[in-house]
DNA sequence: GGTCAATTTCCTGTTT
DNA sequence: GAAACAGGAAATTGAC
């Protein structure tokens, strides 16, 4: 059933969603973050995927490897390539998105913290203690979530 | 070793 | 009935 994590289904693109590859160790390979390793690259990568350099070097080899579950979430958002379908954008300019594969997101995150326990259940609690400080608001939709006041750089005019 | 923040785990109950 | 949501409580983990 999880095999969508790591199979085509949902890994249509070849270079990130490579299905002989975990996520762990996608996320722990060099190769796959050649561009963040100068700014020129860097620059040029951030272009790609409509992330401003400034932002993107705070996020400097920090995309999908974000210590927290909401930057990890944001980053994802943000990398239509690595997303491979597990998150989608509602509504851009609101900050509202939806959890399209919950089982796969959670997959990913359980391997991006080295934890094959990981269930969208355990995931989903991280996120709702997100409302209390602002980094998420409450949206009455299943599986829909909304970044809060406290949340940055999600926004892409202020990338 | 202590503290703290950020989860993680488990749980019960409710809603869709 | 299954999946998801809500939130309390305690445990764990990593950073400092």
């Amino acid at each position: 059933m999880l095999d969508s994590v790591t199979h085509s289904t949902f890994l249509p693109n070849a270079s990130f969603c490579d299905p002989l590859m975990s996520w762990t160790d996608l996320f722990s390979n060099e190769e796959y973050y050649p561009v963040f390793e100068h700014q020129t690259d860097a620059d040029s990568s951030c272009l790609k995927t409509g992330i401003k350099s400034q932002d993107c070097h705070t996020h400097s080899r920090t995309s999908l490897q974000s210590s927290h579950l909401w930057e990890f979430v944001r980053d994802l958002l943000l990398s239509p390539e690595e997303n491979c379908g597990i998150l989608e954008w509602e509504d851009r300019e609101q900050g509202i998105f939806r959890v399209v594969k919950s089982e796969a997101l959670a997959k990913m995150w359980g391997q991006r913290k080295k934890n094959d326990r990981m269930t969208y259940e355990k995931l989903s609690r991280a996120l709702r203690y997100y409302y209390k400080t602002g980094i998420l608001e409450r949206v009455d939709r299943r599986l829909v979530y909304k970044f809060g006041k406290n949340a940055h750089g999600w926004q892409e005019d202020k990338l």
